[in-house]
DNA sequence: TGTACATCAGTGAACGCGCGTTCACTGATGTAC
DNA sequence: TGTACATCAGTGAACGCGCGTTCACTGATGTAC
C-alpha cells in the first residue's frame, strides 16, 4: 500500500483544470490576447501567484486549450469521414456528429474558431498544427475509399483540407444558431440542411473528378 | 468663392483617417479586444481623449474598420464570380484576384479574418452582415449564368455562400504564405494551386448538381 | 471687408483601478533512514 | 512505525505602470450682420 502516489500531483492537476476551465469560460465573451492571468486565477478562487506554478503566460495556457479541444477529437474526425455507408449516409451521420459535438462543447469550438486567427502566434501555430493532423487523418481514411483510385496524393489532400474547413466552418455555424435566442431550434435546423447541400455538391464533385 | 467647406471637417477626417490606419496597423499583431485607446492615440500623436472626437470606444471604432476593409470590395466580388470566359479562366482569374487583393491590402484581410470569429460582438456583427451580403451578390451573379437554369434559390445561395467561405480561407492562406519569411513565393504557388484545384471541384459538383 | 460671437477638434491634468511580476513565506505532502 | 529533513503548490504584500474616463480649457475655424 502507500506509496500514495501524488495526493500533492492529484490536487496540482486539480487546480490546473480548474484554471483551464476558467479561462475557457471566460474566452467565451473575450479573445485570449485580452484575457488577464488575474481574471482567471478570480474565477477559480486561488492567489493570482498560483497560476505561474502551471503557465508561464495566458498564451501558455492558450496552447494547452488548443490540445484540450482539438486532441480528443481525432477518432471522432476519423469515424466522420470514413467507414459504411452509401455517400448520403456518411454525410447526414457527418453533419450529426458535427452538430452534437457542438452541443457537448460549445465553449471548445468557439475557442477553436476564435483563436485560429486570433492575436497571439503560438496558439494560431498549435491550432494550425492540429488541423493539419486532422487534414492528413482525414486523407488517410479518403485514400482507402475505392472511389480514390487514381486520385494524386495531392488531390487527396486537397479534399481533405476542403472538408476539414467545411467541418470547421459549420460548427461555427451550429454555434452562432445556438446562441440565438428566438427559434434556435429552426436555425439548427437551416445550417445542417445548408451543410448537407454543401457537403453533396463536394461529393458530387468528387465522383466526377476525373470526368 | 469661399465658402471653404470645411478646413475644419477636413482637418477632422484627417485625424480619423490617421487613427482608423494606426489602429489597423495596430492589429496585425493583437486583437481588437485587446486594443487599447491610448495605444491607437499614441500611435497617432494625439491626446488620448482625441479618441473621444471620433469613436464612442473601440468597438465603434473597429465596426468603422469593417466598413473600411469590406465596403469596398463588392464591385471586386461581383466580377471575380460573374462574366467572361469558360470555367477554367473565371477560377484562375478568381484566385489571381484574392491573391492580389491579399497583397494590397494585408491588413484588412487579417483584420476581417481574426474578428470575424473575434470576441466583439458588434464587429462579428458587422462582418456577418457585409459578408451574407456578398453571398446574395454572389448568388445574383450565379444565377445569370445559364448553368443556374432548374436551380432553386436556396440551392444558389448555398453555393454562393460556399464561395464566399472558400474565397476567404483562400485569402487567409495567402496571408500567412505572405508571412512565412522563406521561400514565401514557393509557398504562394501552393496556396494559388490548392484554391484553384478547390475551386475546381466545386464547380465540378456544380455542373453535375443536378444529374 | 471687418467685427463680434459661436462652435468644436484637440489639450492636458487628474482620478481611481486593475494589471503582471517579484519575493520571501507557510504548511501539507513526500522521502530517507 | 516514528522521526527528521526536503520538496513544492499555493500565499499575500508590495511594486511600478498604463489603462479608460472626467473635466475645464484653448484657439483656430465658422457664421451673422
Amino acid at each position: 500500500m502507500s506509496h500514495t502516489f501524488g495526493i500533492r500531483q492529484a490536487q496540482k492537476q486539480k487546480t490546473r483544470q480548474a484554471l483551464l476551465d476558467a479561462a475557457l469560460r471566460l474566452l467565451e465573451e473575450q479573445s485570449l490576447s485580452s484575457l488577464g492571468l488575474r481574471e482567471v486565477t478570480r474565477a477559480v478562487g486561488v492567489a493570482p501567484t498560483a497560476f505561474y506554478r502551471h503557465f508561464r503566460s495566458t498564451a501558455d495556457l492558450g496552447v494547452a486549450l488548443v490540445d484540450e479541444a482539438l486532441g480528443s477529437l481525432h477518432p471522432m474526425v476519423r469515424t466522420t469521414v470514413s467507414s459504411a455507408g452509401d455517400s448520403e449516409e456518411r454525410i447526414t451521420r457527418a453533419v450529426g456528429l458535427i452538430a452534437h459535438h457542438v452541443d457537448a462543447f460549445p465553449a471548445h469550438v468557439r475557442f477553436i474558431a476564435r483563436e485560429r486567427h486570433g492575436g497571439v502566434q503560438p496558439v494560431r501555430e498549435a491550432i494550425r498544427a492540429q488541423l493539419a493532423r486532422f487534414a492528413q487523418e482525414v486523407k488517410t481514411e479518403l485514400a482507402k475509399d475505392p472511389e480514390a483510385a487514381g486520385w494524386s496524393d495531392d488531390d487527396l489532400l486537397m479534399l481533405a483540407h476542403l472538408y476539414v474547413d467545411q467541418m470547421l466552418i459549420t460548427a461555427s455555424l451550429f454555434l452562432e444558431a445556438q446562441e440565438a435566442p428566438d427559434a434556435s431550434e429552426e436555425e439548427r435546423d437551416r445550417v445542417a440542411r445548408l451543410a448537407t447541400r454543401q457537403l453533396r455538391l463536394i461529393s458530387v464533385g468528387r465522383h466526377h473528378w476525373h470526368d
